[in-house]
DNA sequence: AACAAACATTTGTATATACAATTAAAAAAT
DNA sequence: ATTTTTTAATTGTATATACAAATGTTTGTT
């Protein structure tokens, strides 16, 4: 569907109007379609995010602030992310013996698994949407959305 | 920044997933300028949505259905919106004598000030992002994300 | 050593989103 | 005419987000 008929208008809009809806939109579609594939696991996609910084570190303890950095919507609270992650085992969290204001997370074995578990599920999703690109256009989106944000 | 920098991801990324994040990133971008030009005047963007939709009728009043089929990220809670408009005196709420199901909103005179106080800024908004590309690569941008999303 | 400043995290409050359940009214079926 | 189904909106609960304030720890200054 075009955004004109998504937003149902009926003068036409400024091509910058549009880029603009278009990228909130298509971010909408995406989100959704994810959270729908996390559903059943029980996992929002913040709490996905979260798991996935901490098997990117490979073993290695991740403090808090580092967690709050590497999300994509910088988030003031992931403590309480972190909290719903303990109550379901997925994560650890101890004091950080050198500095004892920082805090130690880790990915449980728990954790592990259901990340690869869902590891093809996400791929897949990531995939669906590219396929409907060509490489030479994935690129060239690529470009330009950066371009776009600045 | 390119979107590898702000993983702070090691390893490569195939286009189709940087196309994702690229996407997800810009709309945050997007969204967090927005919500910072409207904190001045009290009103989060989804509020803002809701009375936009509202001027778009021309007068005529809008039931709630309506309005959460016209916004973007379609919210299950148009009601609890609504009451914080209410509260404002930016909409009138009547209960519709046609059909006592439904509920009549319409947009007061106050909240068209504060619209036409926005109109500009938002403007500026829209076109701040705008730009940064050329009108060509706009509407390529626009034809790639609607690809993109399906 | 005592005090101030900076840092890492947590907590509180308000708003928004997702989904299920509920209420009330209207339309359809018997 | 009464019951059932559908429709429109509201309410409840859980999660997430934004921001400010608070807590506890470390570092720096006098």
């Amino acid at each position: 569907m075009r955004i004109e008929e998504i937003i149902k208008t009926s003068f036409p809009m400024a091509e910058e109007k549009k880029a603009l809806l278009n990228v909130m939109f298509t971010q909408n579609v995406i989100a959704e379609k994810f959270s729908e594939l996390l559903k059943p696991f029980d996992l929002s996609a913040e709490q996905f995010n979260v798991l996935r910084i901490l098997r990117g570190q490979k073993g290695n303890p991740v403090n808090m602030c580092t967690i709050q950095e590497r999300m994509i919507a910088k988030t003031s609270n992931t403590t309480r992310l972190v909290d719903k992650l303990l109550l379901k085992g997925l994560v650890l969290r101890e004091i950080c013996p050198e500095n004892r204001r920082k805090m130690e997370i880790t990915i449980t074995s728990k954790g592990m698994e259901l990340l690869q578990q869902l590891d093809p599920l996400v791929e897949g999703h990531e995939k669906k949407f590219g396929n409907n690109l060509t490489e030479n256009e994935l690129a060239q989106l690529n470009i330009l959305l950066e371009k776009f944000r600045n």
